[in-house]
DNA sequence: CGCAATTAAATCGTTTACGATACAAATATA
DNA sequence: TATATTTGTATCGTAAACGATTTAATTGCG
C-alpha cells in the first residue's frame, strides 16, 4: 500500500464535507418536519408548488435536479396523504399536472416558521450564509 | 394560501443548494468509481482505511457519521467484493474488526487520481474551495 | 459479586436516489 | 403524410440513509 497521498485524507476532502453537512441539515428538518408527517425531499416539492401551483412533474424535476424516478413514488406517496392531486394534462397528454390540495395550501401557513426555526442551527452570521449560498449555487452550476 | 414568505421561496433556501449540490457531487464520482466497481460511500470507507487498517465498523461510522444500520450491510457488500474482510475483536466481542484486503490496499494506488480529477468538474479557486471546505466544517460542527 | 446501564452491531421497515429501460404522446423531418 | 426522434412519466433493480428496536458483550456501581 502506497503512503497517504494528501488528497486521499479524508480530512483533506471537500466533498466528504458537503456529504455530511447535507446528511446532516436535512436530520435537522426531521424534528421539524414531523409535525406536518413529511421528510425533506417532499418538503422541497410543497416548496415548489408553494410558489406556483398546478405545475407539470418535469416542472419540479427541473427545479429539484430530480428525475422522474425519484419524484413520480415520492409525489405518489404526496397524494396518498392528501397533500396534492395529480392528472393529465389536458394539451399534453404526456404530462402529469400536481395540484396542490387545501390540506397542502394551507400546510404553507403553518410552516412558516420552518426555515428560520432551521437556520438557528446553523449558528452563522448573515455574511456566512450568503457565502455559501453563493458557493453552492456556483458549485451547481458549474457541475451540472 | 398566504403570499409566499421569503423564506419560504427555493431562491432562498441554504439547504436546497447543499442537498442538491451533495447529490451532483457524489453524481461526478460515479464514472470515476466505476472503473474500480465501488460507489461513492464506499470509497468514503476505504478513504478511511486508507488512513488507518484494521479498525472497528464504530471507527468508521464515527469518521464518516454514518450509523451502523448504514455501514453494515455496506461493507457486507465490500466484503463479497473481497475489498476488505470482517471479523470479531479478540479484546471485545462486541466489536467487528474491518480489514483492507489486498485488492482494497492495491485499489489505493490505482485510485490516486480520483480526487484530482473530481477537483477539476468544481472549476473553482484555491480561496473558493478553502472559503467552502472551511464552512462546511464550521456547519458540520454546529450543526453536529 | 450481582445487576443495571451502556455500548457495538445487526435487523427491520420505509423512503430516497439513480442507472437503465420501457412506453406512449408529441414533434420533427424526409 | 409516414416515420424517426424527442419528450414526459413510469417501472425495475440496487444501494444508500435512517428511525426504531433487538441482542449480546462489557462496564459501572452499590
Amino acid at each position: 500500500m502506497e503512503p497517504t497521498n494528501d488528497y486521499q485524507k479524508l480530512e483533506n476532502q471537500i466533498c466528504f464535507p458537503l456529504y455530511a453537512a447535507s446528511r446532516l441539515v436535512t436530520k435537522c428538518y426531521q424534528p421539524l418536519l414531523k409535525d406536518f408527517g413529511i421528510t425533506y425531499p417532499q418538503y422541497l416539492v410543497l416548496l415548489v408548488l408553494w410558489e406556483k401551483d398546478e405545475v407539470s412533474l418535469s416542472y419540479i424535476s427541473e427545479r429539484l435536479l430530480l428525475q422522474s424516478n425519484t419524484l413520480t413514488p415520492l409525489v405518489k406517496r404526496m397524494e396518498e396523504m392528501e397533500l396534492l392531486s395529480r392528472k393529465r394534462s389536458d394539451t399534453d397528454e404526456r404530462s402529469i399536472i400536481i395540484s396542490l390540495s387545501d390540506k397542502g395550501k394551507q400546510m404553507k401557513t403553518e410552516a412558516q416558521q420552518v426555515p428560520v426555526a432551521l437556520a438557528s442551527n446553523f449558528q452563522f452570521s448573515v455574511e456566512e450564509m450568503i457565502t455559501l449560498k453563493g458557493l453552492l449555487d456556483k458549485l451547481i452550476r458549474n457541475v451540472e
